[in-house]
DNA sequence: CCCAACTAATTGAGAGTTGTACTACTCTGG
DNA sequence: CCAGAGTAGTACAACTCTCAATTAGTTGGG
């Protein structure tokens, strides 16, 4: 979403002047392709195991960590999600039975969320058709070293969160 | 959103191998990268600008077109919207003045929107805080040939929409 | 021991998004 | 010129996410 001049014409700001012609036009087909590659995987992971990507990432994270349980807290930072809206997901995971909460033993604040065997058989039975989904639209797509470019470029982006305001 | 193998030992399906240890690495960066990017330039527009970025690409896109005016469908084929939430969006948008809605005098079933001057100054007065946030979280943190690379990749995953539900 | 300050997670209200169904209009062929 | 098929946009309802306020538990100083 979004992109940078908002019209020719249009002066910029000094400490913001605009992107190149080259630029926007590498930015604009990250959002583009951001938005198609979502949108295609969500469809896919709806359509064929009635999941959405949030809660099929939950599952895959549970599913990597000791005892397939993580704190609530833990979960949320690593898919960057608020606390709130993973509390809203976890609980609707709940009711239908791909996860449980229990009280941390550790923390008496904590709470633990695990995969349920249900979880996990729900997990294993999605798993194929949305890596196919992501080999499609993605893998098959670039060439190996397109693929790593792609990799290390937003693995730049991801790194310090610098939530910094402004150049504060 | 989304990783590949569930977990060490399960078994991938013949036509989905899981991916490499490298592909799943850099497959997991571009999921943190890019939420992280949406996170964060989504709440500058809104602290600094009272926009979502929806928003905000509506407003671009309009401003770009001849007459500042495109057709309903258009604006939601570009933006990778469905209808519904385009004219959802349009909807509060014109609320607020941003945008007005005109029938189409080519054809009585479409309806144009277009960018009011009120539109156009909110647009021109969120760009700089906008691009500012660009540079700040992607452009600045990538190498000219880096944010290249990005570009092309995210080309070559926006090409043909190739909906098709398998290899089929 | 108790209170204040802090952290973890949840809750509820409100806004946004989506799918489905529906209306209005256009176009083609009889 | 009218019927039927097709297209564009909207309305409603169900669901998801965000923000602010709340509850529960921990920690350290007096």
């Amino acid at each position: 979403m979004t992109v940078t001049a908002p019209s020719p014409g249009v002066p910029s700001a000094d400490d913001a002047p605009w992107l190149t012609a080259e630029q926007q036009q590498w930015w604009r087909a990250y959002l583009t392709g951001a938005a198609r590659l979502t949108e295609a995987l969500g469809r896919q992971l709806e359509r064929d195991a009635g999941l959405s990507l949030s809660e099929y990432e939950v599952m895959v994270r549970l599913s990597e960590a000791p005892d397939r349980t993580l704190r609530m807290a833990e979960l949320a930072d690593s898919l960057v999600h608020s606390r709130s809206r993973l509390t809203h997901t976890v609980a609707r995971m709940e009711r239908r039975g791909l996860v449980a909460r229990r009280a941390c033993p550790a923390d008496g604040r904590g709470i633990n969320a695990t995969l349920t065997d249900a979880g996990m058989a729900a997990l294993v039975a999605a798993a194929p058709g949305h890596v196919r989904a992501v080999r499609e639209h993605l893998v098959d797509r670039l060439s190996d070293d397109e693929f790593r470019a792609l990799g290390r470029a937003m693995a730049a982006i991801s790194g310090p969160t610098a939530d910094a305001t402004a150049s504060a």
